[in-house]
RNA sequence: GCGGGAGUAGCUCAGGGGUAGAGCAUUAGCUUCCCAAGCUAAGGGUCGUGGGUUCGAUUCCCAUCUCCCGCUCCA
């Protein structure tokens, strides 16, 4: 799909009440979208999907729902604290955008580099009567690197503990640092994104009253490790599945959808055995990967990513990436985050967080395989997927063009469209009425009576309805009616009664397990 | 933050120093027994915001805001 398409799949998206810039009124807030009919819908079912296959078919998978306010401590003890306090300063010339901290630490690095090639070269010339430590401090110019290193290293540390941007930029203005790419020094301020948003609790001035909300789900899961362990007398392995919001403050929010500052997370914490971890990454490597593929995605537009540089919490790590629009990005991501949360809530709350494994007669605090995806992303990959122009027969014979969401009809927002093939017919329209007040208990249903029937069904198609009912003259002699497929366009004429079970078999999450 | 693009009707866009247009959509009606764009009528816009030039600005100038795309990171 091109650029192009992508402009058009947002229209449609907005056209169709999928999804709204947020505040529009207000001229919109940067990053952060709404829901509309249709998208709540589809959000909603893709959630029911993903639920049913974690928590419903999976007897040692359980269901959580934790809020979205914590203990600050949680995030000292997740890294969050620490990793997601980035200074980044811009080089005006290249426009690239770097990490100052990383820009100083490589500068440093650079001058410990001089130093022991000066130092290289000593031992070289001296062979084994060479003192080290005395030279360090006897030969000025590497007493000067190393006196040099030490001061901006102290420096540095401070500014970071203090976050002192300011004295940030000062420190690379020392170590003279050049952007790779342009080779100048014409670096912008330093300034600080604190990726986590925080809001107040109570009305306590300071820092005890600062509240992070929750940049991932994964820490209620955590927390609640032991209550959820012995309340459902879980055995490890297993599962704890939740879905929720979550809030980045993203530097940039780009991409529709892809990357929002406040985004919703489907994410499952297994609890393994130590030692098992990657028996169970590679399980749910697969099993997560099949998921999508039964939705009958185009298996082409997925596919793994391994992680190069792994998070702080992680020992393994995948992607599950998906071709959108503007390129291969990832959708979920699998990670074998080891004991590291854990035990690093165990270490900062003080209270044990170990399971007891009757087999072997030992406590110990289990290992964690993690899936989470993204469920906006999900969202966006479905539409995308779904989104079709194509040509079809129009009432001449003639070609023309459709715009179809070809939904696995599970996920569709509206199952069933119940069109009276005429509006100024009373039976007809009665027909119809009565049709659809009996189906709209079972599933999701539109009655329409406005407008030419080829136009309806375009409507419906354009929302990605799986199934339109068609009234006609015949129905009322015979109680049956016209189903029509939404992708092949294929109709059946099949008695009233047999509309619902026929409905029901098409949108039915099992065929999907 | 820097660079680029763009803000005119619900959507897609045209226009141009003299007071705003099209197509689609919406509403009402007509027509039509199965795959969009048949007929009639209606509603809907302080042309992103503020200032300047001008008799007059949606149009020209300046500023500003917002959105979109690219640059680090992640679900």
């Amino acid at each position: 799909m091109s650029t192009d398409l992508f402009k058009d799949l947002v229209s449609h998206s907005k056209e169709y009440g999928f999804i709204f810039p947020s505040s529009e009124v207000y001229d919109g807030l940067s990053g952060v979208y709404d829901y509309g009919p249709y998208g709540v819908e589809l959000k909603n079912n893709i959630k029911t999907y993903w639920w049913r296959s974690m928590v419903q078919n999976h007897e040692n998978i359980v269901g959580l729902d934790a809020a979205i306010m914590m203990h600050p401590k949680t995030w000292k003890a997740s890294g969050h604290v620490d990793a997601f306090n980035d200074p980044l300063v811009d080089n005006k010339t290249s426009q690239k955008r770097y990490r100052a901290d990383v820009l100083i630490e490589e500068g440093l690095e650079k001058i410990m580099a001089k130093a022991e090639k000066e130092l290289e070269k000593a031992r070289k010339r001296f062979g084994d009567e060479f003192d080290e430590n005395k030279y360090k401090t006897e030969n000025q110019r590497v007493a000067d690197y190393i006196k040099q290193h030490d001061h901006l290293h102290g420096r540095f540390v401070t500014a970071m503990g203090k976050g002192d941007m300011p004295e940030l930029k000062l420190i690379i203005e020392e170590l003279e640092i050049a952007d790779p790419v342009s080779g100048t020094r014409d670096w912008t301020e330093v300034r600080q994104f604190n990726l986590m948003f925080y809001t107040q609790l109570g009305n306590i001035a300071g820092e005890e009253g600062k509240l992070y909300l929750r940049p991932e789900t994964a820490q209620g899961i955590f927390v609640n490790f032991l209550n959820v362990q012995k309340t459902t007398r879980q055995k490890l392995p297993f599962g704890i599945a939740q879905i929720g919001k979550a809030f980045r403050n993203e530097i940039i929010a780009r991409q529709f959808i892809f990357r929002m500052r406040e985004f919703e997370q489907m994410e499952m914490q297994y609890f393994i055995q130590p030692g098992t971890e990657m028996q169970w990454y590679n399980y749910w490597k697969e099993t997560r990967m099949k998921w999508h593929l039964s939705l009958g995605t185009d298996p082409a537009k997925l596919r793994f990513h391994d992680h190069d540089n792994l998070a702080h919490y992680a020992n393994a790590a995948v992607d599950v990436q998906f071709e959108f629009p503007f390129g291969f990005k990832e959708l979920e991501g699998i990670h074998s985050r080891t004991d590291f949360d854990l035990s690093s809530h165990q270490e900062l709350s003080g209270k044990k967080m170990q399971y007891f494994d009757p087999e072997t007669n030992e406590s110990y605090v289990p290992y964690v395989v993690e899936t989470s995806i993204g469920l906006d992303r999900m969202f966006l990959a479905m539409m995308s997927n779904a989104y079709t122009e194509e040509t079809v027969p129009d009432a001449d014979g003639k070609d023309s063009t459709r715009i179809v969401l070809k939904f696995h009809p599970a996920l569709a927002p509206v199952k069933c469209a119940i069109l009276p093939l005429l509006k100024n017919n009373d039976d007809l329209t009665a027909m119809g009425r009565k049709i659809f007040d009996d189906l709209k208990f079972s599933f999701l249903c539109q009655y329409d009576e406005k407008d030419a029937i080829g136009r309806r069904y375009r409507r419906q198609d354009a929302i990605g309805t799986p199934f339109c009912v068609t009234v006609d003259h015949q129905s009322l002699e015979d109680q049956t009616v016209t189903i029509r497929e939404r992708d092949t366009l294929k109709q059946d004429r099949i008695h009233i009664s047999k509309i619902q079970g026929i409905v029901e078999e098409g949108i039915s999450f099992r065929s999907l397990f």
